[in-house]
DNA sequence: CGACCGTTTGATTACTATCAAGACACGTGG
DNA sequence: CCACGTGTCTTGATAGTAATCAAACGGTCG
């Protein structure tokens, strides 16, 4: 499934006639490129991407990281061009869904409207909740709520939820969350050796979840 | 007009139909509060608004800053309830747009649609942007972008755009861009110094707009 | 095996928060 | 009208968190 959610059978069908066969991405491609004309929004079926921004200072600034069953492409609908460029971070599926015949479905289907909307304000929600990540916690606090929030997402795709595979370099969870990658480094050492969790190259490995939530929330409640 | 941008003559009066009766707000009164039950979205036709958020740790922050012609409730049209409360900075005048009518009408204009889409994408745009903010710039460069917008949002309005009327106390800028109001406090005092721009109490004039963006620019590009 | 990129660890620096005190503005009540 | 209190703003001194600079340590892939 394509978008996944309530929506009926009929929707479910439009919607597959309307899917552009779905993309492979390797490691490391890019399934659009900053300013790349606007034309699909996408769905993740597998794999793990990111969303870059490039600056005209010419430094580049991680705006999301995108797991399965998410929506890629919400903060382009305005615009000509795609204000990031997204790129996959191991082997990813994706489903393309074209954004105009994706309108005329639109107008048929209030479920589907429904949806979307939805989609696009959760979409809002999370990036302000990430400003409030940003200014009100430390850097270990940061780390700790980007453990704990992926493990929440990991489970909800039915995935084991404290074995984390992280197909990201230090270097972006460090720009993701505001930090330099020394620092992230630095506070996953801390929290290995304080026993909370494992790390097996990018294989994180959650052990004392609950203990992670108090330090997470303790740090500056 | 209580939705500003491209609509046509139809849809403005439905819209008009379904406008409930606007509202007037004091300085410091609340338009809605967080967990209050969602039911409106609201369009602000004079006056500024703050949204902000309070955490479960009981600290405040501050989500955005609205200005006329800005929608208010996007954050919150999945959820049950509103995910922030909203406090008039002065007196404001605001429209509410009663959610269910709305979608009745979104039925019947794709216009209206496509308005509201693109609201929002660009809202997710504006908050993504806020981030890179936090992440890359140094204090005095993100007062000074504030400035800036505030001021390309004034001049959009048609106001003064160099001629900025701050009903913000330094406390909430710094909580909106993640510093001490004593560091805002001291960022201004030195823009003052350096004859970047003049203040009077709440009222801050930009004396070399090309010099305050060269900052901007210039602390880390 | 060696080159290379990403990670870890250490030492130093720097930005900004925090703590503290004084200045200022404003509204109240004597 | 002026004294007073309250809250915000400014300014200063100090402390802390994280950035930066640097170097050693892997793991991986020709």
């Amino acid at each position: 499934m394509c978008l996944p959610g309530s929506l009926g059978h009929e929707e479910a069908d439009a919607l597959g006639d309307l899917v552009k066969h779905g993309r492979v991405l390797n490691k490391s491609e890019f399934l659009f490129r900053q300013d790349d004309r606007f034309g699909s929004i996408y769905s993740v079926r597998s794999g793990v991407l990111k969303s870059v921004s490039l600056s005209s200072g010419g430094d580049e600034k991680i705006i999301g990281i995108h797991l399965p069953g998410e929506l890629i492409g919400l903060s382009a609908m305005d615009v000509e061009r795609y204000p990031v460029s997204v790129q996959a971070l191991e082997t990813a599926h994706v489903c393309e869904l074209p954004f105009g015949p994706l309108e005329e479905l639109l107008k048929r289907s209030p479920q589907l409207r429904r949806h979307l909307f939805r989609l696009m304000s959760r979409e809002i929600r999370s990036t302000q909740q990430m400003t409030w990540l940003l200014t009100k916690k430390t850097a270990e606090a940061r780390v700790v709520i980007l453990l704990i929030n992926l493990s929440a997402r990991f489970r909800a795709l039915g995935y084991a939820a404290n074995q984390l595979q992280l197909n990201v370099s230090r270097n972006d969870i460090g720009n993701f969350l505001g930090m330099s990658s020394e620092t992230v480094s630095r506070v996953l050492t801390r929290l290995r050796q304080n026993g909370l969790i494992r790390i097996d190259g990018k294989q994180v490995r959650i052990l004392k979840p609950i203990q992670l939530i108090e330090l997470a929330e303790g740090s500056l409640a």
